[in-house]
RNA sequence: GUGGGUGUAGCUCAGUCGGUUAGAGCGCCAGAUUGUGGCUCUGGAGGUCGCCGGUUCGAUUCCGGUCAUCCACCCCA
């Protein structure tokens, strides 16, 4: 038997429904809030990867579908959202024509890791992109979104924030922090003597205890920002308390890839497992121009659907739509042509083989079908159909050229 | 890439200290009810015991390998 590949996964039976839920709350709150949907292909240069995400990174280290093609070109799965919709962006010179462009998107992305708990290797994220508004006013009012979007689903959270700093601070702090590093270099684990010469900041975020002990006294990036960051910081931390947002500052959080500015955050959930990010975001105002495009400030997030499919309430479902069966097989044009004529305006499930009213109803039953309509000896002889409401429990017979 | 757990019916799992015909619950099909769903009862179908090899008179059981899957590390949505 030919299964999937190890970490992909269909969707389907009573899944498929959240995942359609998700994707549809989220993409009409996003829709309120000013964002037009975004399709970019599943395939793209490497090159964007490397430029965009960061070759330090893990994803693009290790983690990425990877090939030549016919052409031999190098290519690859994207591996997240954000890098083709910013090359989408300038490809179609967005960033020339100025103003302010929101986009949202959803679909699969790649990444060649080891499975575990909501971590596969085809998933499925939604996100969104807001170029051209470089107020921390448009940061807050993502969150509010997401907020919105985890509300709408049913799902607990809490929010970590933090700031990454700018150009104009980061760099200070950045070699601040290496000075320091360099210190305690002897007794940090082997990761995290690599992270101090490829990516220092990351090593905040180590998860080793010793480390967590060493960098107690580690300067932190929110205390080392310029004037400019940090007022953004502070306007962020004010307004989520004044919508009683609930969140916490977390020095660590740093987002995975490197094209990040200012505020970072991530919502997580305590009830998926190891894997608890189920949202996150920030700013990434130089992204843009890393990609050859025009300077231009630009905040965005994704959500990791299959995270968050175990933790959406989905609304009561009633019984809907039709049923048609027969238990003479005369009637089964009759059915058909039924069938075709009910689908214009109801779901329509029809059996087309003879079988007892019992088997027809308990089928029926099963499919969740709210009206249950057979044609028997009696009704074709008529020509009528019997019609029952699997709710009310009411029961008829009428004329074939009156159902609807 | 590393570590650990698990592979027996469609699903969840028992079980076999190595022996003839491998079980339960749920689900499915049928009947009880010659045309009335959900409840009940009765019956039935459904298994290369993951795969390959080794030990053995004999392996689903023991051993080795392999594949798959799950969980965790790393990292991330």
């Amino acid at each position: 038997m030919i299964q999937a590949l190890r970490g992909m996964k269909d969707i389907l039976n009573p899944d498929n429904e959240r995942f359609i839920h998700i994707i549809n709350t989220a993409s009409r709150i996003a829709e309120r809030y000013g964002y037009q949907y975004i399709e970019t292909p599943l395939l793209e240069e490497t090159a964007l990867f490397k430029r965009s995400v960061g070759e330090s990174s893990d994803i693009v280290g290790k983690e990425m579908y990877q090939f030549i093609d016919k052409g031999g070109h190098d290519v690859c799965l994207r591996p997240e959202g954000t890098a083709g919709v910013v090359r989408a962006f300038i490809q179609n010179k967005l960033d020339k024509k100025g103003g302010i462009h929101r986009f949202y998107y959803h679909g699969p992305m790649f990444r060649y890791e080891r499975p575990q708990k909501g971590r596969l290797r085809e998933f499925h994220q939604f996100g969104c992109e807001s170029f051209g508004e470089g107020s921390v006013y448009e940061d807050f009012t993502i969150i509010l979104m997401i907020k919105d979007i985890f509300d709408a689903l049913g799902i607990g959270y809490t929010i970590k924030i933090n700031s990454l700093g700018c150009p104009e601070c980061m760099p200070g702090y950045r070699e601040n922090l290496v000075q320091h590093l360099h210190g305690i270099q002897e007794e940090l684990c082997e990761d995290c003597q690599r992270r101090i010469e490829t990516n220092p900041i990351r090593v905040l975020d180590c998860k080793v205890e010793s480390c967590q002990n060493l960098l107690k006294s580690s300067p932190v990036i929110v205390e080392n920002l310029c004037e400019a960051c940090d007022s953004d910081f502070n306007t962020l931390v004010k307004l989520l308390e004044a919508h009683s947002l609930p969140f916490e500052r977390d020095p660590k959080l740093v987002r995975g890839l490197d094209y990040y500015t200012r505020t970072a955050f991530e919502f997580v959930s305590s009830e998926i497992g190891a894997q608890s990010a189920i949202a996150g975001g920030g700013r990434y105002n130089r992204l843009v121009e890393f990609l050859d495009g025009k300077s231009t400030p630009a905040v965005g997030f994704a959500l990791g659907i299959e995270r968050i499919m175990e933790l959406v309430k989905m609304p009561e479902v009633s019984r809907e739509g039709l049923y048609l069966g027969l238990m003479e097989p005369e009637a089964i044009e009759t059915i058909l042509q039924l069938a075709h004529q009910q689908r214009q305006h109801e779901t329509v499930y029809t059996e087309y083989n003879k079988k007892s009213l019992k088997a027809h109803l308990k089928a029926a039953d099963r499919l969740g079908a709210k009206r249950c309509a057979i044609i028997g000896e009696d009704e074709l002889k008529a020509g009528e159909i019997w019609v029952k409401d699997l709710e009310t429990k009411e029961e008829k017979r009428i004329a074939i050229d009156q159902f609807n």
